[in-house]
DNA sequence: AATTTTTGATTAATCGATTAACCTATTTTC
DNA sequence: GAAAATAGGTTAATCGATTAATCAAAAATT
């Protein structure tokens, strides 16, 4: 790499201080403290030798990295895929660089995340946490360390955070179902204790308990780890009940394509035989003959409100504690119906 | 933000220097430069104060950052998303921190990212350059700044560079189409001047050509920035010829689930009427009752080897322009045909 | 003409960490 | 017992940029 051009450098070629260069460079020269022939030279000089600052440097000096840790639990997936994208698209248009880190639902992954991201002098996190991370986030809120928690959240802890309301959308898509006349609905989750999976469960049963519908024996578990496995023991048991089942709800994206995906196995016609509800968009769906309804949330949404309610602590415009929800939307066929 | 603990923090509660602390906290008092017994004061009080250094404010002394850039061409994209994680999960590994950035496939977005991470002080890149970014990494070139492109390419430059061969698998994978019985194989590509496209059709015509079953009338390009009108037209043109087509080689991932998507809806049958190859994994292919055949890139060692390869440079343990071609394998049902 | 103001720049400290060079007791060596 | 070696630190410069404080010369004011 060939030696980077420093303030220095462009100082030394004009004949002047540093210090000239850079009141000149960012424009500090207000009340006439550089003469125009001088700036000039300065600003040529620059431009000749492509001079780009070291923002390294720079926050060295002003204490500032703008720089924002983003701790994702699975980027493999396309929904954080896409909440990451925006995220990054967001924060730089506010002027602050964003570092990814990758979790992959694991604990211990979080930590050390956390740590290589401290280090790096990040300015506040942007978290979509993983199980049982309370006592990080705890760590996080004694150091006064600004974050703000996306997609998951731990209610009891008094942190900031934006989600999408993962019980009323549930509800509501449930309540699709049964207009559409689904007499026995089931439901597919995976077992572990995220408070928005569990509310997507609570909204689905309550609809359920509410029309005289709930039915726990059709309400599968499926572990995380042996996922694959553990689909295809759910559907072949659901499907296998004395009286058919003719609704599910899936609660996640990973669930839902993988549900589909057993049921075509299995010969069921999703069309006739049963109706779905799915989370999250995919590409899987639109690659199959017939519309399968899903609850879109609108992520680039929520990652800009994410990327503001950091940046208003970092910058401690913050009131307080902030809790954003944000409306989802139920996309049934051509026709979409917003909550 | 708590203030955050320096060197000099931990040297004024223990009473020595700050050079002693670094000494110790670098293990670099190894003849014996500081006594035992201080060293063990300095490391408890680092530990009792959570001392983390500060990167930034090292890589300024040092003047070396251990960061480098990723510049992506659509992170929305799995294959790249893929890449992505596991170009970080390695370089991490190898004590480097990523800053990624997305290009959008637009050539301003490029330059503007190459700035942005300059001045981050990347050591180096890794990139997946957009059309016609040839000046810009020639630029990079006279730089002397280390990069390495993945996945695309041009064989003009004399750059670093991973690719699967994509003439070679594009030849192999047309003639399973043919062994398959096919007569009259079509193509959809992109209309686009990306190497690696172009080679995936060169690779795909050249069988087709020594095959005898060459025929341009059914070799369909689409626009990228008119995608799913052009997809519609292309499928469309290729059904209503008057001797039926029987095989179709879709170049990229996005035409071949759009593809497919338009084969369904055109009623056709892809296991009996018309035979189809793929570029890259998708989960849309695992949702379909049948299977689909396509060509899987070995993206984690494309990833691993960028990294390696960027590293290598850096750390200048390389010795000249090195091109690694890394075989790409053709995934047809059950079984996994390696070339 | 003496004083004040303005113009146009420089000096020097600082951010946090590193490291070559230096210093002072204490211990070894002959 | 004097010189040399060693142990156990400290000083100070440095990376690149920022900025309060300062300064010298020219211009304006009285």
């Amino acid at each position: 790499m060939q030696k980077r051009v420093s303030l220095k450098t462009i100082a030394h070629e004009v004949g002047v201080s540093s210090a000239t260069v850079s009141l000149v460079l960012n424009a500090k020269d207000k009340n006439g403290r550089v003469s125009k022939e001088m700036a000039k030279k300065i600003l040529d000089k620059a431009a000749e030798l492509n001079y780009v600052p070291n923002t390294l440097a720079k926050g060295l000096k002003v204490g500032r990295s703008r720089t924002i840790g983003l701790i994702i639990a699975d980027i493999s997936n396309l929904f954080f895929g896409a909440l990451a994208l925006h995220i990054q698209n967001y924060a730089e248009e506010k002027g602050y660089t964003v570092i990814i880190g990758n979790t992959n639902e694991q604990l211990s992954e979080m930590e050390k995340l956390i740590n290589f991201l401290y280090a790096r002098q990040v300015e506040g996190l942007i978290i979509t946490p993983t199980e049982k991370s309370q006592n990080q986030l705890k760590r996080l809120i004694n150091n006064k360390t600004p974050f703000v928690l996306v997609d998951r959240t731990f209610p009891e802890l008094p942190v900031n955070s934006v989600m999408i309301d993962n019980y009323e959308i549930s509800y509501q898509s449930t309540l699709q179902l049964i207009k559409k006349g689904c007499k026995r609905i089931g439901l597919v989750t995976y077992k572990q204790d995220h408070y928005h999976i569990s509310e997507r469960r609570r909204g689905c049963e309550d609809a359920l308990k509410h029309a005289g519908l709930y039915n726990p024996d059709i309400m599968e578990e499926v572990r995380y780890d042996f996922f694959k496995d553990d689909m295809k023991r759910a559907i072949c048991n659901l499907m296998s009940t004395k009286e058919k089942i003719d609704g599910l709800f899936f609660t996640t994206n990973s669930i839902s394509i993988n549900g589909v995906k057993e049921l075509i196995k299995n010969n069921i016609n999703i069309q006739t035989d049963i109706q779905i509800m799915c989370f999250d968009e995919n590409d899987a769906f639109y690659i199959l003959p017939y519309t399968v309804p899903f609850i879109r949330q609108p992520i680039k949404e929520m990652a800009q409100k994410a990327v503001e309610l950091l940046i208003d602590q970092i910058e401690m415009k913050n009131e307080g504690i902030r809790n954003l929800v944000i409306g989802a939307e139920l996309v049934s066929g051509e026709n979409v119906i917003y909550f």
